[in-house]
DNA sequence: CAAACACATGAAAACCCTTACATTTAATTG
DNA sequence: CAATTAAATGTAAGGGTTTTCATGTGTTTG
């Protein structure tokens, strides 16, 4: 491994002024700056990214956690988008993504205490799991940090905004004449799946609509089969509804199996809409109409706040929402 | 930040023993082995990786290269779902994911640079443009490898049987009576693109089907919208045929809309089957029978090949071919 | 009881780089 | 031309760890 010592023995100056060339410092002639770059060239000398962490104290590393008590890891499609749109702005930066794991030279140890050994920078968590202890001790640490879809005081994060897409969900339900309508949520567990439910509710009550307790189903985001379990249940219940706001699309998607399962169709007997617009969403059979979760902005936002923190070299806690956009397609119709 | 030495002060011993005792040399008595684990407990010190690596030369950390040339960077599935499975062997046995960018501090540099200055353990790459001078340089360097979806006979490889796959999907379609099979393919720059095609034509070949020049459309592996185009092609040819075989999921996918756009049904007028399993073709309607790749045994046995390599501190260059299985779903009717 | 040994510990160098500060050299000023 | 200032370069310490080799202590052996 070529080091700058041997730039320096070559070019007959020394270690200290070969850094200060490799750094463009200010102060080097502009002679002695182009007899290093030459030599830089001719041994094909790299930098050794650890030593230079070791004593800036900086690693152009963000450590990256995924939530994987949902066993999705990498397979999740909402986080997925997200990270891959995060990656690109930081890459720009010049900062490379670190995927965590739990252990330190297979030990085990806690998120937190795996990230300060890794030296990383700052950390984004993609996780909706908000009870995970390690991940709360992550947010509350001094790491500069930031959090998707889950709420904190202790760290930045970023989310959309889930009431007011719910709100525009029953609104856009009810202008097409749909006054019983369900819902079929999320993991409660989960900020988002909480918030949903939350602006369901509300848009409910602002239309004057009752809401039996049998129209709310709880599923699981990422499982199809809980959102047709939760709709075969749905179509059982005594005044069955003609409109379903499932919270995520694979709900809507399971939903929309069980109501064909059951004989009818979306949605000439039912309307069914989602959230997230995941990718195959445009293009199943009907075409599901859904709330758009903006994943790129929601990723660009996201490196914009770790960034900042990580330049300020000072933890904040800043909190963007992200708009929805309503998403018209042909899973609903006008009753 | 806790050192080695604060442990060591406070303990009475010295640096040296104290790092005994963390990496687990015999030679020290189980006394001092509890003083000092008790002092690190106590002032909560954990370990520099940067330092670690600095002198020990290796990293724990495994570089990962995904292909950018065709824009779905995380997004892509078949990948992703090899990489998450990849990801969880190797994170068994200590290693973490780093992913690549191509600039070091700002400035542009190759793959090959980049990782020697991360000084990572190995590399994986996930990338089907064999073309890139960059990943073939990769390939080619003493770094421990493993490509998938590329052959090379300088790095490790894994890739699924294309070939045997083609060949299975072209016998099914045969067995259902079909004979007039064509055939939407993958890019042609691509390692998975030629053999399935090749596949196809050794199939067709073998049965003494003839193929039209007209029959073999050439898409993109990630674009719907270039199966649709293929496909609307295929349906204006003077000799239609009956049955397609499309090379990737997504293909097949855009080459039933445009079946349906066309007015024709599918099983009932043209059967399709794809290449993938991708998670949707099970939820279609119809679901779509298809040539499943395991990506989770691609993943572990990448992992395997890799971890070897480094554990052996050589690089190898085997290769494993993994069986694909054939899902036989709603997509193929016969004839 | 001296000699040989095993065992436990420590000193110090090495890994490669950055940076504050000192020093030398060149350029500017009165 | 001496004196001051600015610019270029070098010295050396420091970052946190591992590892070789030497040293010291206690144990066994002939």
């Amino acid at each position: 491994m070529v080091t700058i010592y041997q730039i320096a023995k070559q070019t007959g100056y020394s270690a200290a002024t070969v850094s200060k060339v490799l750094n463009n410092y200010q102060n080097v002639s502009l002679k002695t700056k182009k007899a290093i770059l030459e030599a830089v060239e001719e041994l094909g000398y790299l930098p050794n990214s650890h030593a230079r962490s070791l004593t800036t104290k900086k690693s152009w590393i963000i450590g990256v956690v995924f939530d994987e008590s949902q066993g999705a890891g990498m397979n999740h499609p909402f986080f997925n988008a997200v990270i891959e749109s995060f990656r690109q702005y930081v890459d720009a930066e010049g900062y490379d993504l670190l995927f965590a794991s739990r252990s330190i030279r297979n030990k085990q140890t806690t998120y937190l205490d795996y990230f300060k050994y890794r030296g990383v920078d700052g950390v984004i968590i993609v996780c909706s799991a908000s009870e995970d202890e390690q991940v709360r001790e992550l947010m509350n640490s001094s790491l500069p940090s930031v959090v998707i879809d889950l709420p904190s005081t202790n760290s930045s994060v970023v989310y959309s905004d889930n009431i007011r897409g719910s709100i525009e969900a029953v609104q856009y339900l009810h202008s097409l004449g749909h006054r019983k309508i369900a819902h079929i949520s999320g993991q409660l567990s989960t900020f988002a799946g909480k918030q949903r439910l939350q602006g369901y509710m509300e848009a409910m009550k602002s239309f004057q609509l009752s809401v039996p307790e049998e129209y709310i189903m709880v599923g699981s985001f990422l499982s199809r089969e809980s959102g047709h379990i939760a709709m075969a249940n749905l179509l059982n219940v005594t005044d069955p509804p003609t409109a379903v706001y499932a919270a995520g699309d694979n709900l809507a998607i399971g939903a929309i199996h069980a109501i064909r399962e059951a004989g009818f169709e979306v949605p000439g007997d039912y309307s069914v809409i989602g959230f997230d617009d995941i990718e195959v969403s445009q293009i199943l059979h009907p075409s599901l109409t859904t709330l758009r979760q903006q994943t790129e902005l929601i990723g660009v936002k996201s490196g914009e706040l770790l960034l900042h923190q990580i330049h300020a070299k000072q933890k904040d806690v800043k909190s963007i929402v992200v708009p929805v956009e309503l998403m018209i397609r042909g899973s609903c119709r006008s009753i």
